[in-house]
DNA sequence: TATGAATGAGCATTCATTCAT
DNA sequence: GATGAATGAATGCTCATTCAT
């Protein structure tokens, strides 16, 4: 017997591209089950609906995201390198994917459309950035430790730090811009975090 | 009988409305057309598909938009009165069409879905996002005069300050945040861009 | 503007035919509308889905058949004519449209496949099976005042006299009888209501 | 493991159960296996297609009926008895699955909608009929040599008999009448089957 | 022999678009 | 110009059947 597990994830992974290119309406079963190598049929022993399917994508998606990201940043020592990795492994696994992960954590009303489950589409996302905001409130508060940063409102701060970071790779390749760009402008993002505008960058 | 022009606003003012509520795929021209008050062959008097009436949908919001952020910001005085102001009129409109204005700006992944015009509706929302841009780097070149801020990168600089506006309102009305909190954040956001996490906030 | 009711009637009629001919599982809304002259699309103009069809077709029926029977019975007088007139009407109709009609009144689990509407169908065929029982019982009482019958319980009579009607004729069609044979059948079967195997038939 | 013959029987009488509550299209593969108790894939080791497992059911549904039927009423002595006994037998096997056997019998049409068997479908049903229309046919000679009856034609009149003994008990089941009525009904049934309505019931 | 994973034909339904009025 | 009846392409989903194990 073959064992599910893959199967349904080769589903996943496939659906997650076609999702991720297309949208949610205009992705259909059957090209999401030839990407995959499979009968459409097949994609319905595994998933209910196209739906549910889009749901587990997310889910997957999300918890893939959450789940590196945090090993990543467990790696790193110190406010300056925790960060750094961060911005660094956000980038990756949005280039990776570009559809379907990082932009999901970022803009919840791209899935709007998907009707019958934006509710819990939502509650998937919310819930995602939830954990990364408070990864990087771990962060800032290390920062602080470190005297590198003064903030009080780390809540507030956390927020507005993970908005930067995924918009910011977003940008990146959304305009394609070089590696040597990239590279620069996360500097100059590190550097706005820390010192806003009041800082010659 | 209404002259053609206001039919055609009236039009695309409804489906601004509906494809702002329901995305351009579960947005259909029956519901656009009821709620215009109007017959559905009308609607194809005036624009040649759904997808022309979508993109013509998304200049005239980004060109409203343009305009009256520009007036606004005209009216102000100084760098921080603008940069408030620019906030403010910027949380309006995101306020009273939510979906249909601020948004479009922001996520063009949003609108990934439109695929025979994904092209042309990106190209606009550039372009759109360009003036704001320019117009925040005026602002900022201000503060630089008044000394209020050091950035050297303007470009960059404007770029960023252009996407923490416009996350921190769709934040805003995401969570339903009461006005005083909004208010409460829109000083913390000044305060951010200005002096990033150096300065207790 | 073309008058709604003719097509309408139109899509029903063809849909009598075909959900008569091969029930309502085999038949497709294809058919129905080729049959009717149609596309598709439009038999979705008239009616919500193909569940809705089906029981606005068993109504339909029913209601003509009703109305024909009653006329016609009606025009006879006394209950020997009376009787034949029933008989010879529920034929006809029968004739016309084996399926659609008269077998629809008798066979309430030919239809039992039709899942959501399984209720409101047989609510119409039990309340018109009602009526023409209430027909035939007013026949009956016409009869025994004409001294020609003399059961007491005419309500059970008169459903079990529908019962040998409606039967008598899907035999005659199912055996392809020729018509001189169901005269003499029609013959017996007066025969044996009024007087069942005590007489010499 | 079972043996074969015992397999096929168990699968004959889940198919049984199934396409009697529900009909051949509502009816699927799956539910028949997991009701018997088997794999999906087993069913097709015994039955090339539904269709033929279809067949296989009226055909082992019709045996049994005309088995039980006949074995109960030789056990009786005398017209009436041999009478009572059938119509009590039929009954009772209608009583005991509803769809999948008496209702067979009668209502060939129920099954119109079997597509590719319907023809073979109607033969074994007619031939099942036949039978038990000979059954009663002997059971009215009888009835004439005890000089009970005086019917000449009995072949029109066991038909005609047949008809009424099952359609009252579809009746009874329909209406879910209490064994009271039932036992009464029965009594009219046969009084209406020797007098007609010439005689007072 | 028994199984159930895989398959794709088949069908109900939606909706952008056309066009006769 | 304005309308909405008519249309059929497109798609989600079901389920009988096959076949590798």
């Amino acid at each position: 017997m073959a064992r599910p597990k893959e199967k349904r994830e080769n589903i996943i992974l496939s659906a997650s591209e076609i999702f991720g290119t297309k949208g949610f309406h205009v992705a259909n079963i059957v090209e999401i089950a030839e990407h995959a190598g499979i009968g459409k049929g097949t994609v319905y022993e595994y998933f209910k609906s196209k739906n549910e399917l889009f749901v587990e994508v997310v889910k997957f998606n999300a918890e893939s995201y959450i789940s590196r990201v945090t090993q990543e940043v467990v790696k790193a020592q110190g406010f300056h390198e925790k960060l750094n990795r961060l911005i660094d492994i956000h980038r990756t696994i949005v280039g990776e994917n570009y559809e379907a992960t990082g932009v999901f954590l970022n803009t919840p009303t791209a899935l709007s459309a998907a009707t019958e489950n934006t509710q819990e589409v939502l509650k998937i996302l919310c819930h995602t950035r939830d954990q990364v905001v408070q990864l990087i409130k771990d962060i800032l508060i290390l920062g602080k430790k470190e005297s590198l940063i003064l903030a009080d409102d780390l809540d507030y701060a956390s927020d507005i730090v993970f908005d930067m970071i995924s918009r910011n790779n977003i940008r990146g390749f959304q305009l394609k811009l070089p590696d040597v760009s990239i590279q620069r402008e996360q500097k100059m993002l590190i550097d706005f975090i820390i010192f806003g505008l009041s800082k010659s960058q």
